[in-house]
DNA sequence: TATGAATGAGCGTTCATTCAT
DNA sequence: TATGAATGAACGCTCATTCAT
């Protein structure tokens, strides 16, 4: 990624994550990443080719976090526990891109499908992890392909309950999620 | 909501699911409506209220039937664990509208603040068949007020899920889910 | 003319007034005539109908006021200084009127042509007046079809400037104004 | 101004005098113009946007020629003079511009407030050259500050004048206005 | 006579994309 | 590589008019 590309990569990420991918501009990208419009086109075919690169880059930039704040970690339990709250930790800083991702999950537009096989991908990837758990009986075989969209789900609720709460921080409530995420809301 | 209008409300629906707000245009709901463009103009006074309107009357039409279906029940844990449960039943039914209402959670537009505090309306709601619940030990009291929250992003997994898994009814997947909700992902 | 198209002709030059033809719309003219719009149809043919309806009646209006304020002059020269005086006189009164007229007085639409018709025919029966000064040497025989046509221009003025000056009464400048188009501005 | 905003510029006068500013339309003035309807936005905000355009430099154009062609007058009653003159012959040249800027003169709308204003710094410049003229009692102290609104009703009686007789031009009877401009209408 | 729901042509404006330089 | 003027399809919305009742 040259310099210029990179200009308008993190200009991309700015806008979408201010006002999503429809209401974002090609003219707003250029300003904010200041080239002129013709060189977006230089260098991505379209607006749709520019949501799609900064997907597969923040999803890469997430895996690449989650992975490298957990690998150290052997116990199984603890390993899933610390994926969970890494991915909440993430929210914080990464927002603006959860917010645009989170925006384009639901329709049927190609870009979306495209958004939705990519973190599938990303799911296949952290399900590996509970594979090993699951052996030695600590998490229930049936529910490890669905973890990961628990998690998913985890992660919503978090940003909605931010979203609606602004005045408290997500770590604030991250601990409870993560409770949440592992044992239920039963009280034992 | 006279006749035209349920079309319109149906029409509108049905767009804002598969293209979602902004790709939706007035032109497409009418003509699924079978109405004239100006007709909607005559029923609703934008695009924005008759999203409004679906939102309003989608998370009533929820509301109603979540009490419905789980007002009989007297035991508190059960009764927590049918509100999770009839919630992910809804989501065959109100598939269209789920999507809808997910897409535009995230951004800061005023439709999407309006949204966000219709729904936090309904979660207010909910929380409150958990204070019992609580009282009498069975739920963590300072989880109570994220549980809506939690079972909101228990539904956004399995959308998603479902999203991914064409294959899949969702009736197949929920009590999984429903059981990673009150349980959580470990085993015991 | 019937009660119902009274309430009709009132609302519109309200409206008219208000907001100019254009801007006016059947709507806003029905709810102010307390009818439906159905039934500006009944009366009217259409929206330019109504228009010219009410220039006619407009310009009948002024024309039977000035005459009738200034028949009983027989001093040619006091009556055409009367007549100037008059209309700007009825300035006040039918302010919002001759707004409106004078607003469609310079475009090349149907309605626009008809507008001017029906003044120069007002212009006519005025001139009238003038020939019998003219006879007796009070006036330029030259500048006799003119006339009208300055105390048109002279009424542009006195609107021009109060509407830039809205402390200041138009009787408060009419004088000085009448003299100028009796006298010209050249001191004696 | 360069080669396309100045065809979008020429364009626009000739459809607004046409029209009227409301009548006319964005594809009509880029049609015209021989232009995209996109390219009228490359170059102005707004319709209302080129109409603000036109006003400003169809002022400035009017008020440059008045200047440079009665600059050289010293005789404050010949300077008068001339200037009335001169904007009578600028109708002739300027025809479209000045039917655009009279129905204009007479609403409400922001538009119409600020081309109001326009006109009376034009007018304040003009009064200026008759002080002069009344400190040599040439002038009535009481009307200098009319006498550009004077002029501006004498412009308009011309104009419609004709409008009304298109077989006459507007040199043949400027002269007989300038003399009713300067004094009057009664026969010495 | 009077209504008002329904219409659809037409408007001002936006914006992703193209292309000559 | 990079530019930015120019494009035109598409959009949300308005409103004079129609017509069944």
């Amino acid at each position: 990624m040259n310099k210029t590309k990179k200009l308008i990569f993190d200009a991309s990420i700015k806008a979408f994550s201010r006002k999503g991918f429809h209401k974002s501009t090609m003219d707003e990208i250029a300003e904010i990443a200041g080239v002129a419009k013709g060189t977006l086109y230089y260098h991505f075919k379209s607006k749709e080719d520019i949501f799609k690169f900064i997907i597969d880059e923040g999803i890469r930039l997430i895996a690449d976090e989650v992975r490298d704040r957990t690998e150290h970690l052997s116990n199984p339990l603890e390993k899933i526990e610390a994926i969970c709250r890494v991915q909440l930790e993430l929210i914080t800083d990464y927002f603006e891109f959860f917010k645009t991702m989170y925006s384009q999950m639901w329709g049927d537009e190609e870009r979306q499908n495209q958004l939705r096989e990519a973190l599938s991908k990303y799911f296949n990837v952290i399900s590996e992890y509970f594979r090993e758990a699951s052996k030695e009986g600590y998490i229930d075989k049936e529910k490890i392909d669905l973890i990961p969209y628990n998690f998913f789900g985890i992660m919503s609720s978090v940003i909605v309950y931010s979203l609606l709460h602004s005045d408290i921080k997500v770590s604030e409530i991250s601990d409870l999620f993560v409770d949440i995420a592992m044992n239920g809301i039963v009280q034992r």
